[in-house]
DNA sequence: CTTGACCCTGTACCTGACTACAGGGTTTAT
DNA sequence: ATAAACCCTGTAGTCAGGTACAGGGTCAAG
């Protein structure tokens, strides 16, 4: 099986070879085998899981966060209604940002209507976007 | 028109008054109007501006974004086209995060009927969520 | 068999986003 | 008219998430 170096890790993976190593310090990444000499050997799967940690902090979730969504998967011994339990309540989060994500786009979507409708902008429509609950903001103009 | 000290648009918003005060100085928060003595004189509506800020915070972006997102709205004779195209790109942009909380939230669901059907979970479905390119990963068991 | 490009640990430093004073003026309630 | 509870500016400290050495060992090419 193919090993890969710290080094060969961080490049496939787009990343600095010191947030590897933090990311171990951290627990996101496993204490990976070792060879006699102490290097690191990665096994290709590696550049996934980092991935991963990537792109879901592009999200705004924090290491922490996404170190228990990495977890959710380890110890297959573990309590099943534990871990659905942990996994539902991570994708009610996700279906709440979805949902202020699709509130700022229709907002912007609007922003550009108004801008070529020559709205006056003053009452931002931007602003419309994100309220804590979704209430009527029907003036097209 | 009602008027807020700091420290109430502070509680109002929930945020610290210290914040509010960053928040000026990098101009995601306009300068407002000034008493003789000093103090500064908000309106209700910066309630909502935080809001937005704190809100777009939680789907990742930074500062620095956010103030962009909220410079769409000022200078209604700003170039529209300009003004439509940054929000086309911030439209892009939150499109993108989507699509990686959908695939998020699809390997959670996976996850969850994976351990119900108590398959081998050595094999983590969690890592097929947020892939750089949807790759298939029709492996149900 | 050495030189350059790697790897190791450990510690210190950096940026973004706050948060907490210090030192001083203001407003309000008693 | 004075104490509590604000507000002001300015500067310093904190925490998350890295990033950069220092000081030393390892490996592959010539």
């Amino acid at each position: 099986m193919e090993v890969l170096t710290i080094g060969q890790l961080a490049r496939r993976a787009g990343v600095n070879v010191e947030t590897l190593r933090y990311y171990e310090r951290r627990d996101l990444l496993p204490d990976p085998p070792r060879t006699s000499s102490g290097y690191r050997q990665y096994t290709p799967d590696a550049v996934r899981r980092i991935g991963f940690i990537k792109r879901a902090q592009q999200l705004g979730f924090t290491l922490h966060e996404i170190g228990e969504l990495l977890a959710l998967r380890v110890d297959p011994d573990a309590n099943c209604d534990a871990v659905e339990e942990r996994a539902e309540h991570a994708i009610e989060r996700i279906d709440a940002k979805v949902a202020e994500l699709a509130r700022m786009r229709s907002a912007l979507g609007e922003l550009v209507t108004a801008c070529h409708a020559r709205c006056p902008t003053d009452d931002c429509p931007i602003l419309d976007a994100l309220e804590p609950e979704d209430i009527d903001h029907a003036t097209p103009c």
